[in-house]
DNA sequence: CCTTCCGTTTACGTTAACGTCATAGTTTGA
DNA sequence: TCAAACTATGACGTTAACGTAAACGGAAGG
């Protein structure tokens, strides 16, 4: 079947989130899932968006945002001040993303030293460490 | 003067934050100025720490959050026990980062392929842009 | 001397993003 | 069949990170 369809606890717990946290984004309108009866019924593009939301959030963006980017991905429009108006938006997304992408970057530098003069600290007692997880 | 001090105002202005964020952040504990009288006098370092904190906040991470990674780097430990723990701390901390750079990575690609579009859309029609903000 | 700027403290208000009950219908496996 | 498990709808509570406003003191300049 290709039309998978999911529970909002299947969701849940695939995403590590509660269900509460899905019918508030439900609330806040960022997913409509149908209704089986009462019952939620998550379709499979529901189940992107939650995905992208969460996306959004571990960089650090409000729903909203997540929102606002996840719209730019689907093109309602046509007249050219509007694509114009959504390059604009587009540019300055990624600007910050940019910025972000420095800011990490320049943080994994600065705990690396530190790990560095750590097992510098250590070198001297051999010692097994419990592995950094790589992936 | 090497030895430069900043008044809260002048640190506000420059990091684009008001002043009742800063002396939220030393409510907080985040940092602890001298005082000149009642006036609060900033060091070069309580600067350096400002600096960091919002660097933190950028890519989405808490205050405390922040001051922990911040207290990362100036290495209070000496016995193995707490350098293995900060090993752990530290390396947990690194995998977060490398994560948020994937989902930044997937975001600008996202972003990329609709700003391709929208210029083949317009690609009919000349006009000039607004310019993308570099760097 | 008086106003205009900082700066300070205290305190209440606000928004986002859920958490946490309470209450109630429903479906399902032993 | 019947308790356990899942679901739904309120509604109030909570935490973080400040905003906003009141009420005051010192300093500087016209």
């Amino acid at each position: 079947m290709p039309n998978q369809t999911y529970t909002i606890s299947e969701l849940a717990s695939e995403f590590g989130v509660t269900t509460r946290a899905i019918r508030f984004y439900e609330e806040k309108g960022l997913v409509q899932p149908l209704r089986e009866g009462q019952r939620r019924v998550y379709t499979a593009a529901d189940r992107v968006r939650i995905k992208l939301i969460l996306r959004g959030k571990r960089i650090g963006m409000t729903l909203q945002e997540s929102v606002e980017v996840i719209d730019l991905y689907d093109p309602q429009r046509n007249n050219t001040e509007q694509l114009l108006s959504l390059i604009n938006t587009i540019s300055g997304r990624q600007a910050r993303l940019l910025q972000q992408k420095d800011d990490i970057d320049d943080m994994l530098t600065g705990l690396s030293e530190v790990l560095g003069l750590c097992e510098k600290a250590l070198g001297k007692r051999q010692k097994k460490i419990s592995a950094i997880p790589k992936k």
